[in-house]
DNA sequence: CAATAACTGGACGATACGTCCAATATTTCG
DNA sequence: CGAAATATTGGACGTATCGTCCAGTTATTG
């Protein structure tokens, strides 16, 4: 595992970063249709062909400048009965949805439809990790007796995620807890 | 309600039929990308002024277009007792997600949010209707003692339809059977 | 026939696409 | 140090779409 001491000049860190901040901003500011890629190079300051060289598409750049901030953000609790971290998850999630996490989100997800026709991308590349970790979560509080409904824990949290996103999508208030009560069940 | 006997020529009938056909074709056939107001003006025969002269933008065209196809198919059951009628609903919404039916209406999101931020639009066009009436099956079944669930009918809503939406949207296949079990409640 | 309104066909400037090139900057290797 | 390798720049390219504008035509009513 030794670095090959690559030749030639290094990609520019520095650069790599401003055309993801910039992407991730223009979206979360202007929405979707700002967030060209010749907007992107003059906001971060940087030559077109930067972009082109490293992304082969917006769907691809636009990917990354979401992955680049949400990695950090909503971490997986870690503490508590299986129930509780759901909980808790389901709290920042909802959370994160109002905010530009969220209108960024949309915009990715927009993006990736009009290129590919699903979203596909964008789960394989972000959600399949934290939708497996959740129906982890979740298989634990069934097992904890925390969580009632002996439902597939995937099934569980589609019908918990997939009705929170759908609120999101469609401009509705959220209802995280009437939700959680009716896919984590018990309380019938 | 006698009509004003409008002065001038009348608007054509078929040119607004073909614009509108032209438009689900193409985001049927080729994608959202693909279905510009220059491309579906040439498709439909048409000229690019009489598109924006009725509709203010591409998403009010396609919002129209989706409408005009979906305004006979998707039919809410009328017979049965309430948890019966969820559950033709379910399996026939869940084939028409896989059908040009459900690719024209991702495009059609997908556009919403790119001109809007969210889908909010086509909810108040299409959706709000649908799932008011849905919701009132719902209670009916909770009435008629066949959906077990005491859960908010719009909850239950949101997690049938929403983790149905959220499985089509990224592309993972279709669980109808086991999203109906969890969210109608009883087999727990 | 006159008035009215829809529709046509083409043009416009602006913007974005994706690609190309020559010039320059930064690094490692001999 | 010089040579090779690679990244980045800045600008240009042809194509396409955007939304708007206008003059000309077509269809319908009074």
């Amino acid at each position: 595992m030794t670095l090959p001491a690559a030749r030639g000049r290094p990609r520019s860190a520095a650069s790599t970063a401003a055309i993801l901040e910039a992407a991730y901003a223009l979206m979360a500011g202007q929405g979707l249709a700002a967030s060209s890629i010749d907007a992107v190079a003059r906001a971060a300051g940087v030559s077109k062909m930067t972009i082109y060289k490293w992304w082969p598409t917006r769907e691809a750049l636009l990917i990354d400048a979401f992955l680049h901030r949400a990695a950090a953000l909503l971490p997986l609790p870690a503490e508590g009965s299986g129930a509780d971290r759901i909980r808790r998850h389901v709290a920042e999630y909802s959370a994160a949805l109002d905010s530009d996490l969220g209108r960024v989100q949309l915009a990715v997800i927009a993006e990736c439809i009009a290129r590919s026709g699903s979203a596909a991308a964008f789960f394989e590349r972000y959600l399949a990790q934290r939708r497996a970790a959740l129906a982890g979560i979740i298989a634990e509080g069934q097992a904890d007796g925390s969580i009632p409904s002996a439902a597939a824990p995937s099934a569980i949290y589609d019908a918990l995620y997939g009705g929170l996103f759908y609120r999101h999508l469609f401009g509705l208030a959220p209802q995280p807890a009437a939700l959680l009560a009716l896919s984590l069940g018990g309380a019938a």
